[in-house]
DNA sequence: ACACTTTGTGCAATCGATTACAATAATATG
DNA sequence: CATATTATTGTAATCGATTGCACAAAGTGT
């Protein structure tokens, strides 16, 4: 069969060096016109094609990032993943997928499993909220390749983060609902020691006590992001004495969960209760009562985290960390607008 | 600041050879005990860690598996994905994901820069017909890695596949409508090039003449898998002098596209129109009119790829085709039962 | 015509790990 | 005690590409 050629065959039907070889193929300047062209004309007519394996040996560059997320299959992190293929693509990288189904253990596993590959970078969305304390996270950064945090990241001197205002976003939506005429809001959230739950949770806050709206604990529920999580938190908040008229969920699913939950028990959205979701997932906009949600721009996300880890790679010595946050769009559909 | 350490840093320490260090790490018989239990703690002393490339090289097993669809945003693929990362990830493989965007260049393109990078097995759902003809994939045929098709299939002698009975799917989701009284049924399709569009036009076909239905060619529409396309579709059904009294759709968003123009028009689903969609992406549950659908098990058919991949790459000499063929679960949901 | 710079290639080491073969030490056999 | 075995470890080549240094041929200057 077609054993693949290398610079050595090459090298030897032309009766040259394989240094020869790889200077032209790689344009070096010091090797005359004519070996060039012939050397060229060789290798394709040989079919040769570069061992990306040697090259990233010698060079200690792989071409390959890794990307940690909990699970692709929400459409939040594929878009993110699309976003960041798309523009590594560009520049010859390969992207390198791994989930951590927001498992600890597994995401210091898929970290080392990463650099063993010797990845170039890893840009990922965090699982482990003390992740600074954990020895495979010390491995990146002694190892010097570019960690870069996208969505849930943590503030760690040195270290680049893409993500969204999520105090704004909390902010934004809050308000909407109080100028629909919402007195009582509800707030679901996820674990607040994540930040971008907790800046949702504070621009919320902000947002109520601008609009001298006393906040009120009982309406905060912590949940997990999903439907059966966001029927939960409605059951709970429609027991209250005094229940919410409005829901801004850090979630879309528990959004809709508690959308299910409260029209089940026969009261109206928008009329009686607003709400708010999270995320801009597609089922949002395609359901009959559309929820009104937070467009984070997950695509945008992906490629400007990618556009970092490029200009990280480029200028490795002058590097300064960035810290890039995008704009959210408070997406107002049907769940939330009483006109 | 720490530079990798390496076999021969351990042997240095030793005072033995980067041999006798491999061996002991890779636990070979030869090795003395006690050699391997100094060499075991002193690698984990001087934080040793393989360096994968290197013995890519040598051994010529990369342990990437790289994987071609058209984008990754859309749950099914993003669903399969997720199988197969979870399935190899316990063989110790990385994903590489490449997205063609339904583009033939760029599907050529992913593989030869797959292939450069060395990966052990494609697993791709084609987006070129005419793969077959294509260098890049004759390319793939020569390396004798294992190549695999999932969902958009070609049947090529020596080459395994993993799909849904698609005819079966398409007599299914027919016979159903059938089932609930409908007598012109309408098929919106994608490409019928695909076998995989093919099979359940053909599926649909079958299911019209064993219930005695003429078929009626102007009732089979061409369409994108997009919720414009299957608006347009719905208008040009609703102008018919005869229109259609049920749609099976190839495609959720055609579908939903469809059940909103139809809505518009102020004609009833299900009563007036029954409609029944493909690939149960979420948003086709959550809707108030929930849209029948037919289940990929997209999580399972991205395990089973994975493990047929497994078995291929383990039994090299003595590899057998397989074309595995997934059962399909027609789910009922509001848009096509009448009851 | 001699000394010196260019220009173009070759030599050989290197990246880190693996492995066939050789060699030595340790133990067994008669 | 000499030889045959066996158990361990070392030597060196290999995977494929890259690159600093050396060196020969050709060109330039005086």
């Amino acid at each position: 069969m077609t054993k693949k050629t290398t610079i050595y065959d090459i090298a030897k039907k032309l009766n040259i060096t394989a240094a020869t070889v790889s200077r032209a193929l790689n344009n070096n300047p010091k090797i005359s016109k004519s070996t060039k062209e012939i050397v060229l004309r060789t290798a394709a007519e040989m079919n040769y094609e570069q061992n990306k394996l040697a090259q990233a040996l010698k060079n200690g560059k792989s071409f390959n990032v890794g990307v940690i997320i909990s699970r692709i299959d929400s459409n939040f992190f594929a878009s993110i993943i699309r976003g960041i293929e798309e523009e590594l693509f560009n520049h010859g990288y390969h992207v390198i997928i791994c989930q951590t189904n927001n498992n600890e253990n597994m995401e210091a596993e898929n970290i080392n499993t990463l650099l063993n590959a010797q990845v170039d970078g890893i840009l990922m969305s965090i699982s482990n909220i003390d992740i600074d304390k954990n020895d495979a996270f010390k491995r990146i950064l002694n190892k010097k390749i570019p960690l870069l945090f996208f969505d849930r990241k943590k503030s760690i001197p040195g270290i680049s983060s893409i993500t969204i205002d999520d105090f704004s976003a909390g902010y934004k939506a809050t308000q909407h609902l109080i100028d629909e005429g919402c007195k009582r809001i509800s707030h679901l959230t996820v674990d607040r020691n994540f930040e971008i739950f907790r800046d949702r949770f504070l621009g919320y806050q902000k947002a109520l006590s601008d609009n001298n709206i006393l906040f009120d604990e009982s309406l905060v529920i912590e949940t997990k992001s999903n439907i059966e999580a966001g029927k939960d938190a409605a059951k709970k908040l429609l027991k209250l004495k005094n229940p919410p008229d409005a829901i801004f969920s850090s979630s879309d699913f528990s959004a809709l969960g508690a959308i299910q939950e409260i029209k089940a028990q026969g009261i109206r959205i928008p009329q009686d209760i607003c709400v708010v979701g999270f995320s801009n997932e597609p089922f949002t906009k395609f359901m009959e009562l559309s929820i009104s949600s937070i467009d984070q721009s997950p695509i945008e996300m992906g490629k400007t985290t990618a556009r970092v880890f490029i200009e990280q790679v480029k200028n490795k010595e002058k590097y300064i960390e960035q810290k890039v946050v995008l704009d959210p769009t408070l997406i107002v559909r049907k769940s939330s607008s009483r006109k």
